[in-house]
RNA sequence: GGGCCUGUAGCUCAACUGGAUAGAGUAUCGGCCUUCGAAGCCGAGUGUUGGGGGUUCGAGUCCCUCCAGGCCCA
């Protein structure tokens, strides 16, 4: 419709043009915006109020001489001048109403669309160091993402779901001597746990099952272990917590040697594992499970056919070299470390990529995975974060700009954290108190269906509050419930139809639609028609949260509808041509719920 | 000290990218079930959009400057 309108306003002022009452060099794009007031009409546009200006006339002296070239239109009803200048258009019912007939045989494929072109896009979300089981935290932004992707895949793109795990990396190694301690301790050695080491509960379990699995394999005397080691931080405040871990991680890697590498698996492999059953339970998929490890591993390929080995982050390095991103410091004391020039970029400093000893940054990593990305020939490339690594967005776009990559292909979008209460009360999350923290507890309590929801239906660079109260409870206060309830309606009307021994008879009700005359229901119409445009545009801006108000915003509209008037009546037509809308809203209903990753139940 | 995000009704949040009288829900008060699910609906009041300047026909939205909160960095 707006597509219509537009061609007519545009070629309206062409035709000004041709009559040189509007200049011919004038440009001008045609902008509609959907009524808030209906007195204004169903659109309108402010055309006339913009090129006011560069044509020097008063916005509605131009309005008036755009208008009688908009006559003639068979989908209009009128066309008027208001306000300082606005253009309204009445839409006629007979061509709002057409939507019901699209929505019903188009089912679950209205709204769909294909504006994305087939355009490469890979998301990447969660992404969160597997040391731990996910918290509420994570949740915000594996809902999110799960729901952009769906959002983009609905719109016409080629859509990529990724999680990059880092299980590489000083985080891991810590997880891995932390396992062992556990582990020790449970084998009857007598350790005082490091300040440093990871204290969750979940660190025993797999110790257990270490301990289960390979008996006393990895034992080692707790004495030889803390021999010579750096003191722990001391309630005194004395000592050092990392200098400590550190020594430890040595001393296990030291003292295992090839075992090393299955007590960190050990530790790897089941919180992974926990992960991904988590975001499985709450309908968050992933294509790909991508990991940081596999890109300093050396291919065994390129080992063969050549002595020169190179890894992903060696290969992304030198090519930075080659570009001559890369210097090093000779007369410093740290001759060897490689530095990348991030600063020509307009990052703040300069930033280490190789340690003296030669080992690569966790920001080697991230480059020689951002250029690995665009590799695989995405168009787009798209990172949800947290809130607390927006500091990595500038450093991360200079080293794709310095591999000659258009960093504005790359997109972070920064996740900002939630907080819980319940009730008035606030939800302390602090892993020491061990108090309410992982996603799985907040599902359980929860729900699936309220946790995606809430996530969801904030902006994501907004703090948000979270309500435990107010998802769990099952009232008109509670939007999921609401939405999914004008669901089950609808269902409920064609179960009460069955039993009263009727059939919908949809060419009927589509023939019939005029019927639907009353405000409640013009306003459902024209609230339907909406949802496309609304899809493509929350797909467009990444901003899911506009999928979810509109949907109880759809769902009031309904409510209201129903109550005021009753959709099972006894004249055939206007029954069918009311079930026929009620379809259509549960259709549009299901749908969008489907995007948010909400069942749409048929009872409640 | 620098950077990013945020500030809108008592509370939680919208506001279609600069448009018309800033809207929903909650909370408060008053109505509506012998009728398709009351998990619902209808009605009533609620604002210096953190403060101050600026840009223009028009600013919650853009620019500057303060103030407050969250996070990151030194």
């Amino acid at each position: 419709m707006k597509a219509q309108l537009e061609q007519l306003v545009s070629q309206a002022i062409k035709q000004l043009q041709s009559e040189a009452i509007l200049p011919e060099d004038l440009e001008f794009r045609v902008i509609f915006q959907n009524t808030k007031d209906k007195s204004h009409g169903d659109i309108a546009t402010n055309i006339a109020l913009m090129l006011a200006k560069k044509v020097g006339l008063k916005p509605r002296d131009l309005a008036e001489k755009i208008i009688p070239h908009l006559r003639g239109h068979d989908a209009l009803d009128k066309v008027e001048l208001a306000g300082p200048g606005f253009i309204n258009f009445f839409i006629k019912a007979s061509n709002q109403n057409q939507v019901i007939g699209s929505i019903l045989s188009q089912q679950r494929e209205f709204g769909r669309s294909q504006l994305g072109n087939n355009k490469k896009v890979q998301i990447e979300y969660v992404s969160a160091n597997p040391t731990g089981p996910l918290h509420v935290g994570h949740g915000r932004g594996a809902a999110y993402g799960a729901t952009l992707a769906n959002l983009l895949t609905a719109t016409g793109h080629d859509v990529q779901r990724e999680y990059y795990v880092n299980d590489a990396g000083r985080q891991m190694n810590i997880l891995a001597a932390s396992v062992w301690l556990r582990y020790l301790e449970l084998s009857g050695e007598s350790i005082v746990f490091p300040r440093n080491g990871y204290q969750g509960g979940y660190v025993h379990d797999i110790a257990k099952t270490l301990l289960e699995q390979h008996q006393q394999r990895f034992v080692v005397s707790a004495e030889t272990v803390f021999a010579n080691l750096p003191l722990d931080e001391q309630e005194d405040g004395s000592g050092d917590k990392e200098a400590h871990i550190d020594g430890l991680i040595e001393a296990a890697q030291t003292l295992l040697k090839a075992d090393y590498e299955c007590v960190f698996n050990a530790g790897l492999d089941e919180i992974l594992a926990d992960i991904r059953q988590d975001l499985q339970e709450f309908g968050v998929e992933y294509d790909q499970w991508f990991s940081e490890k596999s890109l300093s591993q050396n291919s065994a390929v390129d080992s063969a056919a050549d002595s020169v080995v190179n890894n992903a982050v060696d290969t992304a390095i030198k090519e930075l070299q080659q570009n001559d991103h890369i210097y090093t410091q000779a007369e410093s004391d740290q001759p060897n470390t490689l530095w990348f020039r991030s600063t020509a970029f307009g990052d703040d400093k300069d930033r280490v990529v190789q340690r003296e000893n030669g080992q690569g940054t966790y920001f080697a990593s991230d480059i020689a995975y951002h250029r690995e990305k665009f590799q695989r020939g995405f168009d787009q490339v798209i990172n949800i974060w947290g809130a607390d690594h927006h500091g990595y967005i500038t450093r991360v776009k200079a080293s794709l700009s310095a591999l000659n990559i258009d960093p504005d292909k790359l997109t972070v979008r920064l996740v900002q954290f939630a907080i819980l209460y319940r009730g008035k009360e606030r939800v302390q999350m602090s892993t020491r108190s061990g108090s309410f923290v992982t996603l799985r507890e907040l599902r359980n309590e929860v729900g699936n269906d309220a946790a995606r929801f809430f996530y969801v239906t904030r902006k994501v660079e907004q703090h948000m509050d979270f309500d435990l109260e107010l998802a769990k409870s099952q009232t008109k206060d509670n939007p999921v419930y609401y939405i999914q309830y004008a669901h089950a309606r609808v269902c409920s009307v064609a179960r009460k139809l069955k039993e009263q021994g009727l059939e919908f008879d949809q060419p009927q009700g589509l023939a019939q639609l005029a019927l639907l005359s009353s405000e409640h229901e013009k306003a459902l119409m024209k609230k339907l028609t909406q949802y496309p445009e609304l899809l493509e545009k929350a797909a467009i801006n990444y901003e899911p949260h506009s999928l979810a108000n509109y949907l109880k915003e759809l769902a009031g509209d309904f409510h209201a509808y129903y109550n005021a008037n009753k959709v099972l009546v006894d004249d055939s037509e206007l029954r069918n041509a009311r079930i026929s809308l009620s379809l259509a809203v549960k259709q549009v209903i299901a749908n969008g719920l489907e995007i948010i990753g909400v069942s749409a139940p048929e009872s409640m």
